[in-house]
RNA sequence: GGAGGGUUGCCAGAGCGGACGAAUGGGGCGGCCUCGAAAGCCGUUGUGGCCUUCGGGUCACCGUGGGUUCGAAUCCCACACCCUCCGCCA
């Protein structure tokens, strides 16, 4: 969420900032007018209770006094300002509700390093690591829709049998490499970030933090009969952890990590780019994620990616990093770069991670603060994560780019350990 | 799912219609004392909004949301969460 008072106060810059993302600036109108008609109403509220406090007060030192038969006059001027007070109340309330609706649905600003341009096409490449598109050979041109049934280690037929299309089902060494690819993550991010199991049902309001609801509410599970939502990601409860909590600063950055399962339904993407595990409605997934200062969150960044990068290196795949452009931002981000792995088989780029700085956009949704260590009050913090590693697509790009003359699937050898000593998936017989 | 008890400041805990933003104790911070420390003593110590001539003023917050009242931490209603017991259960 946006602060209203640099709405108030720059608003250009707040104007600048919509446009880059394609966002009417338009809107900065009504914000501001809402504000002011907030601040005058409750300013006028507050007088008024005053003013009511006074009497209330002169009517209980009257009784104090035993003189309550000469309150008469003040409790009926008491009440009158009273209901006067409640009355322009309810336009304070009205005028803020609005306010903070408009507010939530608005995008965050982008950095001002942010790329421009205003669709995917505008994206820029930071750079290519490993080999290119071209560089792979037949072998490893089968897309892993078809591999995957062929060698018994995916199963859409009764994934989709269980639960409906874009429900997938790993088995045998599959399954074991989807455990396999969350183990590594884990571990080898274990140094910096603490290991956490959340829940994964969770409130409304922890969805609002971080940015999911209210306006994407098409594209979550809701459990209505107990009114939960299936997270879509890790980010959500990670992020809720401090929600309406005070960190010390000293404990910054605070660094955290969490495999879940993760729920999307996608609405509207059926039929386009959702072969095999290139789109699935729940997948498992890594997320890291971390609480910092203002100061500390540009290093953390750079750190985030690292990490989500050096996994996807290690694997052997070929990937490149994007730096997303402000028209294609996620709503909560002030920048994001996002990690794709080649799949050859696929022949596509498959975005695996989106490492992102929110800035205090997510903070002030869900009122994340720290006290600084020197000076008073408080500060809103800066809130970043990325995906350490998302299964299906970084699986999809291993078995396809692992597959051997032979047919069989080699297994780098970083997930040996994880594999019970598998070191390739035999091939279909 | 049923019955009962609870939710107050950093912590413990009092307050049950007016002088309560909230006793008291602990903790934290500053000071005195000391070579230094402990003990003791003194002072101080929440968050947020709006206004400000930057001195301050004012409003709100005692789980959440409503209500009663001139006035609510205190009374009423609903909900959430926690604890205990019963039931059920991995």
């Amino acid at each position: 969420m946006l602060d209203i008072r640099l709405v108030r106060d720059d608003r250009t810059l707040v104007e600048n900032g919509l446009r880059r993302r394609g966002e009417d600036p338009g809107v900065t109108d009504r914000l501001v007018e809402l504000d002011e008609l907030v601040r005058r109403s409750q300013a006028r509220r507050d007088d008024l209770r005053a003013e009511v406090n006074d009497l209330s007060q002169q009517i209980g030192a009257l009784h104090r006094d035993g003189r309550g038969d000469e309150a008469a006059e003040l409790q009926r001027r008491s009440r009158e300002l009273g209901d006067e007070a409640k009355a322009v109340d309810q336009d304070a309330d009205a005028a803020a509700a609005e306010l903070r609706e408009l507010l939530l649905h608005l995008p965050n600003l982008p950095a001002d390093d942010c790329p421009d341009g205003e669709s995917e096409a505008d994206n820029v490449v930071l750079r290519v690591e490993g080999p290119d598109a071209d560089g792979y050979g037949p072998d490893q041109r089968v897309p892993h829709w078809e591999l995957g049934p062929e060698l018994g280690i995916l199963d859409i037929e009764r994934g989709a049998k269980l639960s409906g299309s874009m429900f997938v089902m790993y088995r045998g060494l599959g399954a074991t490499l989807a455990r396999a690819l969350t183990q590594l993550a884990l571990d080898r991010n274990a140094d910096a970030f603490e290991e956490i199991r959340p829940p994964t049902l969770v409130r409304t309001e922890t969805m609002v933090s971080t940015g999911q609801l209210p306006k994407f509410e098409d594209d979550a599970y809701h459990i209505e009969r107990d009114d939960l939502w299936a997270i879509p990601t890790a980010e959500v409860p990670l992020t809720s952890l401090a929600r309406d909590e005070i960190l010390a600063e000293d404990e910054l950055p605070v660094r955290l990590m969490a495999h879940t399962s993760c729920f999307r339904r996608e609405a509207g993407s059926a039929g386009r780019d959702t072969r095999g595990l290139l789109r699935v409605h729940e997948f498992d997934k890594v997320e890291i994620l971390a609480y910092a200062t203002p100061e500390q969150a540009g290093a953390v960044h750079d750190e985030l990616l690292a990490r989500a990068e050096s996994v996807i290196a290690d694997l052997g795949l070929g990937y490149r990093i994007l730096d997303l452009c402000a028209g294609d931002l996620g709503i909560a981000s002030a920048r994001t770069w996002d990690i794709e792995v080649y799949a050859p088989g696929a022949d596509q780029w498959l975005e695996v991670s989106s490492v992102s700085w929110f800035s205090d956009y997510q903070a002030r949704r869900g009122n994340l603060r720290y006290r600084p260590a020197e000076g008073k009050g408080t500060r809103l913090l800066h809130t970043l994560n990325g995906s350490a590693l998302a299964v299906p697509r970084v699986w999809a790009a291993l078995v396809e780019t692992g597959r051997q003359p032979d047919g069989s699937i080699a297994i780098p050898e970083l997930l040996h350990p994880y594999m019970r000593g598998h070191t390739h998936i035999p091939p279909h017989s």
